[in-house]
DNA sequence: CTTGGAAAGTCAACAACACTGACGTAAAAT
DNA sequence: ATTTTACGTCAGTGTTGTTGACTTTCCAAG
């Protein structure tokens, strides 16, 4: 039905017709992976920003403002304004460093940590019922196909999060 | 190495370290996904929502402003501004329905159509490295996650799309 | 036929969150 | 001693989302 342009047998995949496809999945995909989030969120009165800093604080405690940046890719100005309200309402915690004291550790409350925990439950349930439902060969290609569209920089540093670091 | 606590033998995909990986594969992908449109979208003065206007009139032309706010999921009102920007420098044209007069209809332009080249060029390219890098099992598995993963209405619209309706 | 409500779309004002640019401070590195 | 790095802040701007108020059009009940 959509192979006219590949002469091919194998490369239906490549066509641009599913591309099109995977592309549009993924937009539709990422809305509802954000979804029970953003409703949370709401009740907070906080927003996305604050959810990716809290999760990867929570990933990576002690990591640094500088890490961070690296990790969340938006300008110091853009983060320092939502560390600021985050610490600010005791959150999250920022200590200064005792090897290089230029640096802040960023740390997560009991406060911010609870927050953390209700994001991510509702995060993981969607993400465990859709794998659940859709079993592990389905899941090891998904990760691949992520991994493969990543930025370089970045899949380097995923690829270096300890499975265990949680 | 991170299966102490399903003491099962073929969960281990469903583990919340794995979920967690998948929520950060998610993350870190998505930004690669967008990152080719939003360089090209910087040198035109336009931005995401744009893009995704000009995505989805391209795909279904003649579409209602309506029809484009369930699948956008944002209000009228944010989409007006969009759809008044792009008409207004004539990459959109919108004509009033010839049954229904309150309903406007949606068409690129000639202009419209080759900004939108551009924009899929870009991110099939990095769509088609991924797969190819992968294969057409893993992308399987991928669309699948994907799908299992959106909002039951647009999970529904998205099977809806005939993949020769591009 | 008229009237009243619902639907489609538009305009205005506001909030969240990204950006750039400039500046300041403290500490580390050279 | 000078430069660089890490962090914070102030000011200004742009995109994209929101709500509220409005017009035009359609349709259906009286």
């Amino acid at each position: 039905m959509q192979d006219a342009r590949s002469g091919g047998e194998a490369l239906l995949f490549l066509t641009d017709e599913q591309l099109r496809k995977g592309i549009e999945a993924m937009f539709f995909a990422y809305r509802g992976f954000t979804a029970d989030p953003d409703r949370i969120l709401n009740n907070h009165a906080y927003g996305r920003a604050h959810h990716r800093a809290v999760h990867f604080i929570h990933r990576s405690p002690g990591t640094t403002v500088n890490n961070l940046l690296g990790i969340l890719g938006v300008t110091k100005q853009s983060l320092n304004r939502v560390l600021r309200t985050l610490i600010s309402d005791g959150l999250v915690e920022s200590r200064v460093g005792t090897k290089d004291k230029r640096e802040r550790h960023l740390f997560l409350t009991t406060e911010g940590a609870t927050l953390e925990r209700e994001l991510s439950d509702a995060q993981r349930k969607r993400m465990r019922d859709a794998y659940r439902a859709v079993g592990p060969d389905a899941v090891a290609g998904f990760r691949k196909v992520l991994e493969a569209m990543m930025e370089p920089e970045l899949r380097r540093y995923f690829k270096a999060l300890k499975d265990a670091e949680l």
